[in-house]
RNA sequence: GUGAGUGUAGCUCAGUUGGUUAGAGCGCCGGAUUGUGGAUCCGGAGGUCGCGGGUUCGAAACCCGUCACUCACCCCA
């Protein structure tokens, strides 16, 4: 037997109906706030990815599905959306564009990561980019659209963490400070950390381990080594938030992993999440555009992972289905006549079901309590010869006669009574 | 890439210190007289016990290997 790869799973009929609600409540969420969806493609030049998230990244360096075109061009699929939007962005030339531009998107993503809770090689993502402002008010605009989708969907414990990141020249002439610190009490931390002093100091800060939090409690902390214009534009991002009521907790550990993000760094957590939590993250991006080669443009944007979110879904936030119509047509001339019925039903857009290997009324019934119908329609010789049927409430149980001519006109207003 | 746990029917799982033909519940199909579902009762279908090797008179069980899944580390949404 072929199986599926791993890591990459299949959405069964079962569980599409809570995918296409998160979807559909994402995409109303960004139309609300103005955001107009962008689709880009799943997979691009390997360059591309290599430049925008930063080389030295996880993500680079080993966890990308990269793949040599017939041409040897070497071919990535996309590990986020944010490299290749903003390429389009370049691309097209849409900085010449009134700004500002704001674009949403959604879709798979793949990184090639053992898979556990909440982590998948193939996953889906829903993320916005807000382009050509730098205002503060962007930045809580765009949380504010995180927050509220969110919420809207009803996920337990959400907690919005927030820090700076500064400038980039902010953040280069505090890497020394932290990474001497650090190495002044190298034999507290952890193995791990010993190493990620090398590889990725501002890390450390953010270890589990209860040894690295205790060496590292009162290490230099970024957000006292920013500039003052990367402070005030913080203390403008909370205190808009603020005002629209939205609470948050300070996390001055708190590190965004990818290459371009300065200033405001976001993330959404659970605690119903197993040891992924993170539903959603993001942050600014004022250098990106111009690093792909357009023109210098401030960006602001998020991405939430929507396993994440299918996971923490409750199924009291999802809407109830409607279910078909049953046609239980049996008997020489009840058969035909249903399969006729069927196709009226359905051409009248009445969701309508039966099966075929149906005999009997009763195993039909049968059926049709499986398929869940509030309505099944009964047509045998008897219903065929005298040119009506009865329609039978699932529920109740009551049953009248309707004629054919009036079939799909009395299901319509019954099924949908509004 | 590293570590731990788990692999028996479509699903959830039993299966004694190794012993005859591998079980249950749910689900599925059919029946309980002539055209009425869910409940109950009865019957039926469905399994290379993940795979390969080894030990043994005998392996689902013990040993070795391998693969898969799950969780965690790393990292991230």
């Amino acid at each position: 037997m072929i199986k599926g790869i791993k890591g990459v799973k299949d959405i069964l009929p079962e569980e599409t109906p809570r995918w296409r609600f998160i979807e559909e409540t994402a995409r109303r969420w960004a139309g609300r706030y103005g955001f107009q969806e962008v689709r880009i493609p799943i997979f691009e030049v390997t360059a591309l990815f290599a430049r925008s998230i930063g080389a030295s990244t996880d993500i680079v360096e080993k966890e990308m599905y990269t793949f040599p075109d017939r041409d040897g061009t070497s071919l990535t699929l996309r590990p986020e959306g944010t490299a290749g939007t903003v390429r389009a962005f370049v691309e097209h030339n849409r900085a010449s564009d009134p700004l500002p531009q704001k674009y949403y998107y959604l879709g798979p993503m793949f990184r090639h990561e053992r898979p556990q809770a909440g982590r998948l090689r193939q996953f889906h993502q829903f993320g916005v980019e807000f382009f050509g402002t730098e205002d503060p008010r962007a930045d809580v605009e765009v949380i504010s659209l995180l927050w509220g989708l969110l919420s809207d969907l009803v996920l337990p414990d959400l907690t919005l963490e927030m820090n700076s990141l500064g400038s980039s020249t902010d953040r280069a002439a505090y890497l020394p400070v932290l990474v001497s610190f650090l190495k002044g009490r190298l034999n507290r931390l952890c193995a791990n950390c010993q190493r990620r002093i090398e590889t990725n100091p501002l890390r450390v800060l953010d270890c589990k381990v209860p040894e690295c939090r205790a060496a590292t409690e009162d290490a230099p902390e970024l957000l006292s080594h920013i500039s003052s214009e990367a402070r005030q534009h913080f203390q403008q991002v909370l205190d808009g938030l603020a005002a629209l009521g939205i609470s948050h907790r300070l996390n001055p550990r708190l590190v965004r992993g990818l290459d371009y993000y300065c200033l405001t760094a976001f993330e959404i957590t659970s605690s119903h999440l197993g040891a992924q939590n993170a539903v959603g993250a993001g942050g600014r991006y004022d250098g990106l555009v111009e690093a792909l080669g357009g023109p210098k443009t401030p960006a602001v944007g998020f991405a939430v992972g929507l396993e994440r979110v299918s996971l923490m879904l409750p199924d009291r936030s999802l809407p109830p289905g409607i279910p078909p119509v049953y046609v239980a047509a049996f008997g020489p001339e009840g058969g035909p006549a249903g399969i006729r019925l069927l196709e009226e039903l359905r051409r009248a857009g009445i969701s309508a079901v039966t099966d075929y290997r149906s005999t009997t009324l009763k195993a039909h019934l049968r059926q049709a309590d499986r398929a869940g119908s509030r309505y099944t329609i009964l047509l045998g010789d008897d219903e065929a010869r005298r040119g009506s049927v009865v329609v039978r409430n699932m529920d109740t149980k009551a049953q009248s006669d309707v004629s054919f001519a009036d079939i799909s006109r009395s299901l319509l207003s019954q099924i949908s009574p509004s």
